[in-house]
DNA sequence: CCGTATTTGTCCGTATGTATG
DNA sequence: ACATACATACGGACAAATACG
């Protein structure tokens, strides 16, 4: 029995764990959307189709539901997590406090280096939403804001930005996206890079706080429109 | 082979899973201090002491590792994190950040009730910081700081601000309070409840960031002096 | 450098609890 | 309401990797 999922071929090197592994690929599936919220994580299943015991899926299942992408229920089993409206606007509101440390942070070790860098992704978006790449676009404000987080300098708020940003993907919906919102968000990215160039890191995290409550805004707007209210 | 940490009894009414009860034995285990950081989480030394097999046992040990109380080596088994000073500062800025947010949040939803119990709270530490009783202003400090993040209405942040805290605890000095630092520290908790109560969520998240800042600031001094920089 | 002791990693069997007809 | 089927929770045993003498 061994499949294209098999895990055992690419652990032969043996750096890590087959419940890590595992973790990483139910991550990859949740994210990617093959495994939409609400459905559940058969462990039986799950072991067959990566060619491993059950051991293994269930502490890598326990990790998921420790990072919030998952939730276990007792004697039923673990289902991926789903996100209500108020949990999403929760969510953006702890994400938009860790990105606004990162403006923080980030002014006090801003250089020439970084500078370009963010402008030069700043470009590419300009380029991207003006000729109505909105995946690409997509992609490329990803890595931005990454990058941004990143060049705080902070492991731990990295690790924990990337957690919530995690979780706002099981609730984030395709196709709100247009030319001109692309234009408007990308204009706010110039802005930040200003306030962090400033020096000024307390106008810098509330700059790049604001920048995740408009979106959190956008989110909320496009929910009402849904009628999702 | 039972015996007082067996958890089999309290487990008969079935409301929660083995390992759910494991890993709250064993994170109250680690902040309390009996398991420090770097020990060694044995899992058949474990299994033998709470009557259970390894299986719940590991589980719990991979909740802990997710939220970043515990470490995993491959082949070598779990140890309780070490933080190192660097890692501490992190943690601060991030905590910093989360409580900020409280602030921001609190501030559009404080009213009467939660002014008179932040009132309330603000006078019992002054009292025990002037009758010099560090262990329960330490502890009313944590019940106030607690009931601020759960006044701010996201269950979100309340519980991602306890993930923080705890890992803090693992680096949390003892003796390094003095009465003179509880009262510039209850100072500040009457600013940040003026800060919320004055309706400027702005200068609410600052002043409530700079508390945590400020603490970092007191931690980092502490450090230099016991020479570990 | 090799053998041994120890611990982890993995797998399978059984019992219990849950959903469904 | 009852019985059946199924998934999970847990325990135990074997295999593999590592540390240490």
């Amino acid at each position: 029995m061994t499949n294209s999922d098999d895990v055992g071929l690419e652990r032969s090197s043996a750096q890590f764990s087959l419940s890590v592994l595992l973790q990483r690929k139910l991550e990859k599936l949740i994210l990617d959307g093959e495994l939409k919220p609400g459905d559940k994580l058969n462990e039986l299943e799950l072991s067959k189709r990566f060619g491993t015991s059950r051991g293994p899926i269930r502490e890598a299942m326990q990790n998921l539901c420790a990072r919030g992408l998952a939730e276990a229920v007792r004697n039923r089993g673990v289902f991926v997590r789903t996100i209500t409206p108020v949990e999403a606007f929760e969510l953006y509101d702890v994400r938009a406090a860790l990105f606004g440390l990162a403006g923080r942070l980030l002014t006090d070790r801003i250089d020439d280096a970084i500078l370009k860098k963010l402008y030069d992704y700043v470009e590419d978006m300009d380029r991207l939403a003006q000729a109505q790449q909105y995946s690409d676009y997509y992609r490329t404000n990803l890595e931005f804001h990454d990058y941004l987080v990143r060049s705080a300098g902070n492991k731990m708020l990295v690790r924990e930005y990337h957690s919530f940003v995690d979780r706002l993907h099981l609730c984030r919906m395709r196709g709100l996206v247009n030319s001109g919102a692309l234009t408007i968000s990308n204009r706010e990215h110039a802005e930040m890079i200003d306030a962090a160039a400033s020096g000024n890191n307390q106008r810098a995290q509330e700059t790049f706080f604001r920048h995740v409550a408009r979106a959190k805004l956008r989110f909320r707007s496009s929910l009402e429109e849904a009628g999702l209210t």
